[in-house]
RNA sequence: GGGCGCUUAGCUCAGUUGGUUCAGAGCACUUGGUUUACACCCAAGGGGUCAGGGGUUCGAAUCCCUUAGCGCCCACCA
């Protein structure tokens, strides 16, 4: 028969990934059996793969394949999100290149660029996942501005804004100059970054008086509208009600007294600007103080800034130090080390900023999904992100849901008239009509009378529906597909998106399905490199996953991903785990080359070795499959994939294949083919989720199956019982083999050259595990003898003596010297047994289990002691 | 500034209620091995004061306290 030639990654995978596909079975439609489901965490529409997509699609990928072959009614929806902050960013920029200007764009212009650049770019990704081998059900692929997520979307914005959740406020909020848009609080990352503290002296107005502030942005001044001192510092007493001067902007501004002021930090006096921080537009409220904006949406100076109108803000700032010192306004210049928020997107620096914004309110809504994970009803995988999750929930402040981009679904408020502060809220325009007929009573009202919100809605406003408008369950609450299958199992994804998305997905399904979203969230780690360093494209130290599949084929680098990548923790990427998931690969490879070369004889019987071999195995696999279930039920899918590589390398391809193989050229008995062919296909099994691919090559290599027999949809080995006895023998043979092995080894044997073995033993010859022993030490003899055997070498396992008579003289002080180690080691652990026995209180205190096992050890090594100073006498 | 978590072999990590030789796995390393499925291999080996210190207990990697280092989350001190 002709062996299988080199495994060939790159054809098997097409071949396999187009025949799921034809067959359709990644497809999952409504019916009797229980679903399983997991909906993808939608990546961006215009993006490309990257590793940590790898691992998080692999992971889900391994679930739903696991799932299918339990029986589940599995179903994965792909998707993408439109991702309105970074795809606006990517079309602004190619517009720029090509020398358009976003600004000399209507926005029914910006959005025909913008859904030409997803319809070109789109979807890439999911290809890409194709690759993979992503068993995604392809036919739901849904997108966040498809027509029915969109109007759910809209759908859900009336509902809660007529509930009372949606407010308009004008409010503080950080602003993006870069995409001059405002972000949610959850946008924006602080960074730690040395500034400077700046020392300024304010005049105070009538005298020669002055005073000095400190303050982080000297650029502000110009809309400062106060100095505040706290009303109990004794060194200001003689300043209040009087006036301080703005310099530059010479502005006569009030001396205001608030307890809020530290008088130990700086000079214990602040400037207020209400219009450009946060706690100075609490002051301002408070106090009553005028508001001057200085910047422009692009944070450069506006008319207020008078001189240095149009400049950016940090380049005022050097500017405008430069101008205080000179006229002497500028006391001291102090190193500060501050906490910067910048733009998650785009990494400018946030700008607080008044402006008319969308909130939700969240206090209410979030108490549910805080006790879902409390109680458990939604669990965290692993645990430890729950103690972050319920402070975040029991913190949660109300969310900013409008941006000032075009791409994104658009804030369906409507206002009427010439008033900017008359509106009203609906599905449609239509409807918008007739609500501003009702509010105003102005029947004259048209169409053309509506002004709708330009701002669109936060990207996440849409995403958190995910997993009820990926089944029509907004628009369609009652639909077959929803109620069937949601809520979902499982959901895996960054911890970075805890609260942006997993979260309120939480919230909405409580709000919207009155049922959770899905039960269990693995939470998978950042990927970094070696050197802990997170990947990304600016360090290009990011491999590219497809390069990488071509180098190592998609099931090694499955397997590469996995192997070292417990739930919560980061992964430290490493090309040589993707080196030893292809190896692994290589080795299933080449179990399956050597059974599909051998030649079967009906006519010979099977050998003792054999049926033992296999009957081993097979209890073996019983363990390995209910360790499987342990892990995958606990989320370990590292373990789960470790305790797979282990059961099919070590014990199926160096224990029994080793031990039914056949004499080179030699012929196998028919029954150890068939049950070696069972077990084959058992293991493909097990291995499918990780290595889907060769799997299923081999599986359809071994016979001819028909699409319903495929391995994509087979049936997971039922757990059967465990032979203990047999797998204990196993071991103490093993033990043996391994004892002979190393007499080769010491002693120079090939194991070409065949030895005899003597056991030193009352038992009679032919144990059960003598065939083992005899093929994989190559014993030509074995004897069971009541005597030592004179120079012979000699090994113990357990406390039985096994002999190797050589030719030659054997180094006696050599054996001495062994035999004297052993002896003292033995002698020393049985010491401190017994030492433990003889402590009452440990006799008395532990339980029963462990004194007898304690008792076993002592009679063991009493047992070995014998044996080594009976051999040490004999040879001295 | 507040909160949470981590520290076990060269590397990445297991170690479930304290007790089966519990100090482990994989990789890496060392040594030996090529006509006989696989050198992407086989076999045999070396390697850790479980971060440091203290305590509870008959018994601690595991529980408590403490010190140090690291990571994450949250927070408006100009």
């Amino acid at each position: 028969m002709a062996l299988a030639g080199k495994y060939d990654a790159k054809s098997i995978e097409e071949k396999w990934y187009s025949y799921w596909m034809e067959n359709n079975y990644f497809h999952s439609e409504v019916d009797e059996r229980e679903a399983y489901t997991i909906v993808i965490p939608p990546p961006n529409v215009t993006g490309v793969l990257h590793m940590g997509h790898m691992l998080n699609n692999t992971i889900q990928d391994v679930l739903i394949r696991r799932a299918r072959l339990k029986g589940y009614n599995a179903c994965w929806v792909p998707g993408t999100d439109h991702a309105s902050i970074a795809t606006e960013a990517k079309v602004v920029a190619k517009l720029k290149e090509e020398g358009v200007d976003k600004k000399d764009l209507t926005r029914e212009e910006f959005l025909e660029h913008a859904w030409d650049w997803t319809h070109k770019h789109g979807g890439i990704i999911l290809e890409q996942l194709k690759k993979l081998g992503a068993s995604c059900d392809w036919e739901r692929t849904s997108f966040t501005m498809d027509p029915n997520l969109s109007a759910s979307v809209i759908k859900v914005f009336v509902d809660l804004y007529n509930k009372g959740l949606i407010y308009r406020g004008y409010r503080m909020v950080n602003w993006d100059p870069e995409a001059k848009t405002t972000l949610s609080d959850e946008e924006v990352i602080y960074e730690e970054k040395q500034g400077n503290l700046y020392y300024l002296k304010y005049k105070i107005e009538g005298t020669e008086d002055t005073l000095t502030i400190a303050t982080t942005r000297p650029e502000t001044i110009m809309g400062d509208t106060a100095i505040c001192i706290n009303p109990n510092d004794e060194r200001f007493t003689h300043l209040k009600g009087k006036k301080a001067i703005v310099p530059i902007a010479n502005r006569v501004i009030p001396i205001i007294e608030d307890e809020y002021v530290d008088i130990e930090f700086g000079t214990g006096c602040l400037k207020v600007t209400p219009a450009h921080d946060p706690n100075d537009k609490v002051l301002g409220d408070k106090h009553n103080l005028e508001i001057i904006d200085i910047f422009n949406e692009d944070a450069t100076l506006n008319s207020y800034g008078l001189q240095y109108e149009g400049k950016d803000r940090f380049v005022v700032r050097k500017e405008i130090v430069k101008e205080l010192k000179e006229i002497g306004v500028l006391e001291k210049v102090e190193t500060h080390l501050n906490k910067v928020g910048t733009s998650e997107r785009t990494k400018a620096v946030i700008e607080p900023r008044l402006s008319d914004q969308w909130f939700l309110k969240m206090k209410d809504l979030a108490q549910p999904a805080l006790d879902a994970v409390l109680d458990k009803e939604v669990n965290l995988v692993p645990e430890k992100f729950i103690n972050t999750y319920r402070y975040w929930m029991e913190n949660v402040r109300d969310w900013n849901i409008s941006r000032q981009l075009w791409w994104g679904h658009q804030i369906p408020a409507y206002f009427y008239a010439d008033g900017k502060e008359d509106f009203v809220v609906a599905e449609s325009k239509e409807e918008a009509l007739q609500l501003a007929k009702d509010k105003t009573g102005n029947t004259d009202l048209t169409i053309a009378d509506l002004t709708q919100d330009p701002d669109a809605l936060d990207t996440w406003f849409s995403s958190w529906l995910w997993p009820m408008s990926v089944f029509n369950g907004i628009l369609e609450p009652d639909n077959k597909e929803i109620n069937y299958y949601y809520p979902t199992n499982d959901l895996v994804t960054a911890p970075e998106i805890l609260f942006f998305w997993v979260a309120r997905m939480i919230i909405a399904g409580y709000e919207y399905k009155k049922e959770k979203p899905f039960t269990n969230v693995y939470l998978t780690g950042i990927v970094r490199d070696k050197q802990r360093r997170k990947m990304s494209k600016s360090l290009g130290n990011s491999p590219d996953p497809l390069e990488l599949i071509g180098k190592y084929g998609a099931d090694g680098i499955r397997v590469g991903m996995l192997l070292s990548s417990p739930a919560g923790n980061d992964l430290m990427f490493d090309e040589d785990l993707c080196k030893q998931g292809s190896s692994f690969v290589n080795k299933i490879w080449n179990a399956f080359r050597l059974i599909k070369g051998w030649e079967i004889d009906n006519t010979i019987e099977q050998p003792e070795a054999s049926a033992i071999a296999i009957e081993w195995y097979t209890s073996k696999f019983q363990k390995a499959l209910i360790e499987l279930e342990d892990h995958y039920s606990k989320y370990r899918i590292s373990d789960a994939l470790m305790t797979t590589y282990k059961l099919v390398w070590d014990d199926f391809c160096s224990w029994l294949l080793e031990m039914i193989k056949p004499a080179y050229g030699s012929p196998i008995d028919a029954k150890t083919y068939e049950q070696v062919i069972a077990i084959l296909e058992n293991n493909l099994k097990v291995l499918h989720p990780f290595v889907p691919f060769i799997s299923e090559e081999i599986w359809q290599q071994i016979t001819e199956r028909s699409t319903e027999e495929a391995l994509i949809v087979a049936s997971w080995p039922e757990a059967q019982n465990v032979n203990n006895e047999v797998i204990e023998g196993f071991e103490i043979a093993a033990e043996v083999v391994s004892g002979i092995r190393t007499v080769r080894k010491e002693k120079n044997i090939s194991f070409k050259e065949t030895i005899e073995l003597s056991v030193l033993s009352k038992e009679e010859n032919n144990t059960f595990f003598d065939a083992v022993i005899s093929k994989l030490g190559n014993v030509s003899s074995l004897n069971y003898v009541a005597a030592k055997i004179d120079g012979a070498l000699s090994f113990r396992v357990k406390s039985t003596e096994y002999f190797i008579p050589i030719s030659g003289n054997i180094n006696v002080e050599e054996e001495i010297k062994k035999l004297t180690e052993e002896l003292s080691y033995t002698e020393g652990f049985l010491k401190s047994v017994q030492k433990k026995l003889q402590n009452e209180r440990f006799v008395s205190n532990a339980p029963e289990q462990v004194i007898a096992n304690e008792k076993k050890k002592q009679a063991d090594a009493e047992a070995k002691i014998a044996t080594l100073r009976l051999s040490l006498e004999n040879l001295q």
